[in-house]
RNA sequence: GGGCGUGUGGCGGAACUGGCAGACGCGCUAGACUUAGGAUCUAGUGGGGUAACCUGUGGAGGUUCGAGUCCUCUCACGCCCA
């Protein structure tokens, strides 16, 4: 054994190791208990960040404590690699995405394996390989034959001096993040996924979430946004045309003094012949802060009261929610309120706050949103605006004014993306056939690779013949290919069961056997920033549903526990190159080694907290290592003799092996606690620290002691080995063990041995400490009682007087109230 | 503006169902060893006070024998939605 512990040398051993052994490759095994482990698979932008090793490593902690608990672990790894970098890569440097991105792919799978992580390669996914998005067009085609995938315009970012469509991360401050051109809104026709179906289902399972974080499920709910109201429908003045508007307010109907509808509304073309006010419309500005709007010149008639009043085209009425038509009741809604000020609409108040006081139009100075009693509302007057809202909802129906519905927030999912690095959309474009999907048997539709690549104009694929023009799979005839590819998204959907599969070659939903399906979902824990609470994470549960009602698992939802690691941040600021407070992950592991930075980053915070970076912080945890590893050089003769860590005799055990052995099997404990509770792995380190803190100050006095020595050096280090690995596998070698320490079993704990003998009693005066003394554990409530009374300081204190009250609390202390 | 979350030493953070506030680590101070120390080891370390003692978990109230923990109000910061 070498004096000074060699974190380099070590670490290459082990890794070379555990990957020969393929120690962490699985099978399904019905006699196991499974457990599968994922953590988000990163986009391989070309190497791994602090934020990558934080939540790799909280996942590889895991994944070795499970196993040693035995369990049959799943620890999958891969890559999101469509996306944007790899084309401005190619526009930047004219490297092919494809070349781009498997050299990334190699550097970062390299940077992985040296940070000690252990995965189940066999299993590993790459989204932009042919085999793996095969199956993205697969479920395209199914949602396409189910009604879940269709074609509709919508609006779309719009660079006017690139040619070109952008996402909405690429607009910047209402630019273009490449040319800062002003960036327009363009109507394109884009295929959807219809998420909108499985809205109410989404919202409902949220419920059983129970493993996620309490915030991230209150941010589904709240993207999905269901909301109960009415559609009405009022007449428009002199046409036999009808506005239907959506409401959740019915109560306040009689306050409704104008109209609003998009800019879009189909009704606008239909009635407004005025060029003048057509262009004024257009004219609108795109901020929806300041509220805009254009009398049409048409009136509607509330189907209430038979008021007639004015219709005005609004910048702030999105065609795309309800509707895209709003009554507009000044009084109680605050952007109404601002509009009919600006515009000098009248304001009716029909609503009256419980003690407000009875407020005027004119006087108002913001509108009244809250529930209240109705006033001036008809037969409804006096009601509250829940009573309001059922009897008037009731009302509509009846008189086939309208109807109850359920509104959502939640729009479907826009898929199309005119880019080049992505899934094709397998669609085909015929001249007489319409729109036709590529056969199954066709599939994949091949990303071709000569393309070129400029960032300007269509899609490169548009530009790109050989692929564009292709024949009528019904017809023959000449037709197009849809040059669309598929937002990343949709390959982050679904990427935790291709790994339950076996990986990029051997996912299979045809002809293949899915029930590995059955065995590992859905996973059990889940591990990613909260960056992903609603995109990510709501489209996966999207899709795990379809894949179920497709028939293909049988879960309902994919992830069962989710955990949400904070930021790692330095000098209070989140790492960026413009902040120059950015850590590389390679000089740390070549200076330090990697169990060294695998024990400061689940040392310095709980995992679901920011994590602050600390340079020294790093040199205690190496200087932890050393300590033990500096222990065990010095006792190598002691720790390295076979007795199989058992303890022979016990009984005439000196008070500090007493004391180690409990400290042992506390440590035991609190380690296994931590970490079944909440995973904070902090806390279970700093236990290992004062067990280590405690053992290399004990001397043996005898062979029975020296037994219990080994004992507790044993199972420190398998206690640590989910943190260091490497390190602790290297001691367990030193004690003379031949199997590897991931084999092994998770210590246990007795918690007879654990329970502290004796305890320190706290003496307290009317709450304040008083005095302490040392007494045995487990002493009945008036023994305790009779100490405190006997203690020379507190009897000083009472003076003979009788205490009012005297509380005893077993095991830790006796308040005495005078 | 609405919703959620967080406030504890010089710093990162502990504290199970209300029961010794500050575990563990960093930093700092003193000492030992040393040619040297930015290595290692030992001791100390919330603030005030020579001391007994007082005081202390963003702030103000409240409940309780007892509050970092529960309740009300308030301030600051963070995130999400407007």
């Amino acid at each position: 054994m070498d004096e000074r512990y060699n974190a380099q040398s070590i670490e290459k051993k082990w890794q070379e190791f555990w990957d020969r052994e393929k120690l962490f490759a699985v099978k399904e095994d019905p006699g196991l208990p499974k457990f599968y482990c994922l953590e988000m698979f990163p986009y391989p932008s070309g190497r791994i960040h602090m934020g990558h090793v934080r939540n790799y490593v909280i996942g590889d902690v895991i994944t070795r404590y499970k196993k040693m608990r035995g369990f049959n672990v799943m620890h999958p790894m891969g890559w999101d690699s469509f996306g944007m970098p790899a084309e401005n890569a190619a526009i930047k440097h004219g490297v092919h995405p494809s070349k781009w991105t498997h050299e990334n792919i190699a550097y970062m799978k390299d940077q992985l394996k040296k940070m000690g992580l252990v995965y189940d390669w066999q299993r590993e996914v790459t989204t932009c390989s042919p085999e793996y998005y095969r199956w993205n067009q697969w479920f395209f085609l199914k949602m396409l034959e189910r009604g879940l995938a269709y074609k509709k315009a919508s609006s779309v970012n719009w660079c006017p001096a690139c040619e070109t469509v952008l996402a909405n991360e690429q607009v910047i401050n209402e630019g273009c993040w490449r040319c800062d051109t002003v960036v327009v809104q363009k109507d394109l026709e884009q295929w959807f996924f219809k998420i909108t179906d499985y809205a109410e289902e989404l919202l409902k399972d949220a419920d059983t979430l129970s493993g996620w974080p309490e915030k991230v499920v209150t941010m589904q709910r709240n993207w999905i946004g269901r909301s109960e109201g009415v559609e009405v429908d009022f007449r428009v003045t002199g046409s036999d045309k009808k506005l239907r508007i959506f409401t959740t307010r019915q109560d306040t109907l009689y306050g409704a003094t104008f109209m609003s509808v998009a800019r879009k509304h189909p009704l606008i073309h239909e009635l407004v012949k005025d060029e003048d006010i057509l262009r004024q419309i257009r004219a609108l500005s795109d901020d929806p802060e300041e509220k805009q709007g254009v009398f049409t010149g048409c009136h509607a008639e509330n189907p209430l009261t038979g008021e007639s009043i004015p219709i005005y085209a609004a910048n702030f009425v999105l065609m795309e929610y309800g509707t895209g038509a709003v009554m507009a009741v000044p009084a109680h809604d605050q952007r109404d309120f601002e509009f009919a000020k600006k515009y000098n609409i009248p304001i009716r108040i029909v609503i009256r706050g419980k003690e407000h006081a009875a407020e005027e139009p004119a006087t108002m100075s913001e509108a009244f949103e809250a529930y209240g009693i109705l006033v001036d509302s008809g037969p409804y007057s006096g009601l509250t605006s829940e009573e309001a809202r059922e009897k008037i909802a009731g009302f509509i129906e009846k008189e086939g004014l309208g109807s109850k519905v359920v509104n959502y927030k939640l729009r479907d999912w826009g898929i199309s993306r005119q880019r080049y690095w992505g899934t094709p959309i397998p669609i085909i474009y015929c001249p007489s056939c319409g729109i036709v999907p590529v056969p199954v048997d066709d599939l994949p539709v091949i990303l071709p690779e000569d393309v070129h690549i400029s960032g300007k104009g269509a899609s490169p694929l548009a530009e790109t013949e050989s692929f564009v023009n292709i024949k009528c799979p019904r017809c023959s005839a000449d037709a197009r290919r849809e040059t669309d590819t598929m937002d990343t998204f949709v390959d982050s959907s679904w990427y935790f069961i291709a790994y339950c599969l076996g990986g990029n070659h051997k996912v299979n939903f045809t002809g293949g056997n899915t029930s590995p399906l059955q065995y590992w979902m859905p996973v059990d824990q889940y591990i990613g920033g909260i960056e992903h609470a609603v995109l990510h994470l709501l489209y996966s549960r999207f899709f795990t549903k379809v894949l179920r009602d497709l028939g293909l698992v049988m879960v309902s939802e994919p992830f069962k526990s989710l955990l949400t690691q904070g930021m790692v941040i330095k000098d209070g600021a989140k790492m960026s190159k413009s902040k120059g407070n950015v850590v590389d992950p390679d000089m740390l592991v070549n200076r330090y080694g990697t169990d060294t930075v695998r024990i400061f980053s689940m040392f310095a915070a709980p995992p679901e907290r920011d994590l602050e970076w600390s340079d020294q912080g790093v040199e205690g945890a190496l200087r932890f290592l050393n300590r033990i590893w500096t222990f065990v050089y010095k006792n190598h003769d002691i720790l390295s003799k076979r007795s199989g860590g058992q303890l022979k005799d016990v009984s005439h055990f000196s008070a500090s092996a007493s004391q180690l052995l409990r400290k042992t099997h506390q440590t035991i404990k609190k380690v296994t606690n931590s970490i079944e509770r909440d995973y904070h792995f902090n806390t279970a380190i700093a236990a290992l620290m004062e067990l280590v803190n405690e053992t290399l100050t004990f001397n043996p006095s005898d062979e029975d002691e020296r037994d219990l020595l080994r004992y507790t050096v044993r199972q420190l280090v398998m206690l640590l080995s989910p943190f260091a690995p490497h390190f602790s596998e290297e001691l367990w070698m030193e004690f003379g063990e031949s199997s590897s320490m991931c084999t092994e079993k998770w210590p246990s704990w007795d918690d007879d041995i654990a329970k502290d003998d004796e305890i320190e009693l706290v003496i307290q005066i009317n709450g304040k400490v008083r005095a302490r003394t040392t007494i045995a554990a487990g002493l009945d409530d008036e023994t305790v009682r009779e100490t405190a009374f006997s203690d020379e300081k507190i009897q000083e204190l009472i003076k003979g007087g009788v205490p009012k009250k005297v509380i005893v609390v077993q095991g830790r202390l006796v308040n005495i109230v005078i």
